[in-house]
Formats: C-alpha cells, sequence, structure tokens
RNA sequence: GUGGGCGUAGCUCAGUUGGUUAGAGCGCCUGGUUGUGGUCCAGGAGGUCGGGGGUUCGAAUCCCCUCGUUCACCCCA
C-alpha cells in the first residue's frame, strides 16, 4: 500500500458518511430524550486547567497516566488537558457559575485518553451523558437511571444488562475499606502480582480484577452493601424500589467498582452482552456528591451517566438494529444538455425544502443515471434537450415500477411532494 | 506501560519449498445501448507487495529493526 503522508493519530480515527449520519441520529436521539426529560444542553470547553481534572482522585488511572496535557503560551504557561471525561468540567461549571439547583444538564461530545488503543476503546471518543447537581433525592437516581435505559431500548438494543450497587458515603465506606483491605493482604499471597499492586494503591479496584487466579479471593471478599450506614442502606433502598416501579430491571452487582475515585452511594454501569470483546460496558455512572465542593464550589450532591456514543454503535451492529438513516437526498438531477437548467431545477427543490442532488462534469446519461442510482435517492428528474425545448423534466421513479412522465416546470415541486 | 496476531490494488483477500512483466472478486471509469440506473457482456485505470537494512545469482516470500494496525492485560465509555 502506497503510504500516505499523514494518518489520523493513533487511536483517532476519520468517521467518514454514511457512517457518520449514524452518529449523528444516535446524538439527536438522545438529545430529544434528554430535553424531553428536562435536561438542557451544556456546552464546555475540550481542554481545561489541569487542575480541574486532578480532582477526580489520585488513584484514578484517567488522571495519573491517561492525560493528554500540555502547556499555553501564557507568562507564566498554564497547564491544561484535554478532558478525558466531562462530570469534572460540569462540576466546575457549576462552581464557577452557581445555576440555582437543581441543576440538569446533557452533553456530548468528544474526550480523550491517552491508552492503547483495541475494541471498543480510542484515544479520543465520544459520550452522551447527563448531570443533575444540587439533589440526593433517590428519585433522582431512578429517574437518571431510567433515562439511560429507555435510551438503550429506544435504539433497538434488548441485550442491555443494568448492574447496580452502591459505594457507601463518607460514614461508612471507610469501615468497609478497612475490611476489605485486610481481608486482601491477610489472603495477598493467593492474588496475581498485578492485583498485589492494585491493592496499595486502591483495594477496591481489585474486585474489578478480570484474571481468573483473583477471582477466588474475590468471590470470598467482604462486601460494601454489609457496611452501609442506615441513611446510605435506605437511599439505596429507595433507589431500588423506584426502579421496580417503573419495571425497569436491574441486577445488583455487590462487587461493581468504578475507575473514578469521586464516586459515592449508587453506582451503575450499563453492560451491552451482545459485545463479545473484553469492553462491553457501554455506559456508567453514579452519585458524586463531594465532587463540585473539592473542586472550590458549595457542597453539592450530583449524580449522572456517560454513555459511550463508539461502543453503542459496536452493540448495535452486534444486535443488528439502529440501521444508518437514509439518504436526504430524495430526488437526483439528471441534465444532459449544455444548459443551467440542471443547476436552475436542483436550486428550485431545494428552495422548497426537497433534498436534491446532481452530477456535475457533464457526464453521459447513462453515467449520471448511475450516480443517481448510488446516491440512494427515490426520484431522478431527467433534463434533455427534448425537455429543455419544452419546458417540461421528465421524473422518474428509481425505486419502485411507477416508471416516469413528464411533468412542466410549474408542476415539478408538487408532483415530487406526492411522490415521496 | 506489557504481551500475542496481522500489514499484497479504494475494499476483502489469493500468491504453492524464494524463480520470468504480482493476481482474483467487489468497487471505480469507458463502451455495448448516440436520451435511462439497478441485471448481463467487453475493455480500462489503479500496486515502488507498510518503511529501512540484511541474506541470496534472484525476496511479496527468509532474518533483523522500525512504523502502523488489531486483540488481550491494566483501566475505562
Amino acid at each position: 500500500m502506497a503510504e500516505p503522508t499523514f494518518r489520523a493519530p493513533k487511536g483517532t480515527r476519520d468517521i467518514l458518511p454514511p457512517e457518520s449520519s449514524r452518529r449523528r441520529a444516535l446524538i439527536d436521539a438522545f438529545a430529544v430524550r434528554a430535553s424531553q426529560a428536562g435536561f438542557g444542553e451544556v456546552m464546555s470547553p475540550i481542554f481545561e486547567d489541569l487542575g480541574v481534572f486532578k480532582r477526580l482522585g489520585e488513584s484514578t488511572d484517567v488522571v495519573t497516566k491517561e492525560m493528554f496535557d500540555f502547556f499555553d503560551k501564557g507568562d507564566p504557561p498554564q497547564h491544561l488537558a484535554l478532558r478525558p471525561e466531562l462530570t469534572a468540567s460540569v462540576c466546575r461549571a457549576y462552581a464557577e457559575h452557581r445555576p440555582t439547583p437543581p441543576w440538569k444538564v446533557w452533553y456530548e461530545g468528544p474526550q480523550f485518553r491517552y491508552e492503547q488503543p483495541q475494541a471498543g476503546r480510542y484515544r479520543q471518543f465520544s459520550q452522551v451523558g447527563v448531570e443533575t447537581l444540587g439533589s440526593d433525592d433517590p428519585q433522582v437516581d431512578v429517574d437518571t437511571i431510567v433515562l439511560g435505559w429507555r435510551f438503550y431500548q429506544s435504539l433497538g438494543l434488548s441485550q442491555v444488562t443494568l448492574l447496580l450497587n452502591s459505594l457507601g458515603d463518607a460514614s461508612c465506606r471507610p469501615a468497609y475499606l478497612d475490611a476489605l483491605r485486610s481481608y486482601l493482604e491477610a489472603n495477598a499471597e493467593n492474588l496475581s502480582p498485578q492485583s498485589q499492586t492494585t491493592l496499595e494503591r486502591n483495594p477496591l479496584r481489585v474486585l474489578d480484577s478480570k484474571r481468573a487466579e483473583d477471582q477466588a479471593v474475590i468471590a470470598a471478599a467482604p462486601l460494601m452493601v454489609d457496611f452501609l450506614s442506615d441513611e446510605t442502606a435506605e437511599h439505596f433502598a429507595a433507589v431500588r424500589s423506584g426502579l421496580d416501579q417503573v419495571g425497569v430491571p436491574y441486577e445488583i452487582s455487590p462487587r461493581l467498582v468504578r475507575g473514578l475515585d469521586y464516586y459515592t452511594r449508587t453506582t451503575f454501569e450499563f453492560a451491552a452482552e451482545a459485545l463479545t470483546s473484553a469492553q462491553n460496558a457501554v455506559g456508567g455512572g453514579g452519585r458524586y456528591d463531594g465532587l463540585v465542593e473539592a473542586l472550590g464550589g458549595p457542597s453539592t450532591p450530583g449524580i449522572g451517566f456517560a454513555l459511550g456514543v463508539d461502543r453503542i454503535l459496536l452493540a448495535c451492529d452486534a444486535e443488528g438494529v439502529f440501521d444508518t438513516p437514509a439518504a436526504a437526498v430524495k430526488v437526483f438531477v439528471v441534465d444532459v444538455t449544455e444548459s443551467n437548467e440542471g443547476l436552475k431545477v436542483c436550486e428550485q427543490l431545494r428552495a422548497a425544502g426537497i433534498g436534491a442532488d446532481r452530477a456535475y462534469g457533464g457526464r453521459s446519461m447513462k453515467a449520471q443515471m448511475k450516480v443517481a442510482d448510488r446516491s440512494g435517492a427515490p426520484l431522478a428528474a431527467i433534463i434533455g434537450d427534448d425537455e429543455l425545448a419544452s419546458g417540461e423534466i421528465t421524473v422518474r421513479d428509481l425505486r419502485g415500477d411507477s416508471g416516469q412522465h413528464r411533468v412542466s416546470r410549474d408542476q415539478l415541486v408538487a408532483t415530487i411532494q406526492r411522490l415521496v
């Protein structure tokens, strides 16, 4: 293969049509559902002060080793980073603008993590998500989770499992962490070397290990649910009860821990069972009641989720749902005269709100018809010398069997509106 | 950061134990059909075999390095 001079950087890719229109449709579908649920769109910068993301936690890989960071040209230079996720940006924006709670926002856009790419994992990836700041009512948790669940359903995905857990809060998690750490340390010789390293950094994360040799130790480890304070347990129960009431099925996953350290209480993940690759989490989220405060804002509870656009589309492929939308072009104009007639007809159709395209370069009718067919347009508007002379246009059905007939220029728009 | 697989036309891939001007299907262009696509037929364009070095009379084929890609670990969407 002739090596191109440049290519998209590692872990990034060009999304070309028609795949790009499928992503656009997915994001639009999410936007509709989120706004119907009372969320407004927040558009925050693609990069932030590095400090914003450092607040996510010192044992968070996303922060410690996966950041795209750089210095700007200021004096002194500011240390910036491409956003590795959006919850921190939203919390920063909340602390900065102090909107009236509860503040419900949704977002969409690229995020960046410096990782080894693999199936369903890119250095630039895209997420859609929501955040609600300023309320710790368990019904907010339910509303949030249900929104995500319904979104997957609306795409046609049927093999998504909702995993649910509570990670406790400052009143009860420390006691659990102590118990977990003592247990794991006592059984360290039966853990993989990698998990032994993880244990020193963050014992919770050991529960996430996929290595076979760790599974026996993990299976017998103490569980957070047994350590929840009365208040936290009650909150968790209210969330479960709300999900039961609205009929969203879930699976309690007592070992579900998530990679971002800020999570408290409710945490959840959406797993796509149709994906056979290792990265089958198509979405995840939870409460982060201390994050706004950590960013210098008022003590504010928060909950949200992020859904991975790239992985959702992989899951849709695996389930054979959510096809690429049909082409927007309804009429393909074929003009074999040496005039500007095709140009004018195309413009007339577009002005009337009818999607229209045409061929360039004065190609033969056969060649233009071929392009018309390929365009996906259901109709062709043909202009030859005869039509030009009589002021008419031949409208041909490219998909059905209604044949073709001539209409005057004046009748063209009405005729086409009747046919499409 | 660690480990494995793979890099031959735009795409999917063949290329026999290293041996003449490197092939197929699809796609693309032109024509058969001087006004008609989707079927069919005939032509055509398109490749320094990822890059560099080495072994050899001779390398797409063997060896080394490198880049890319892919899968997995770590971690996450």
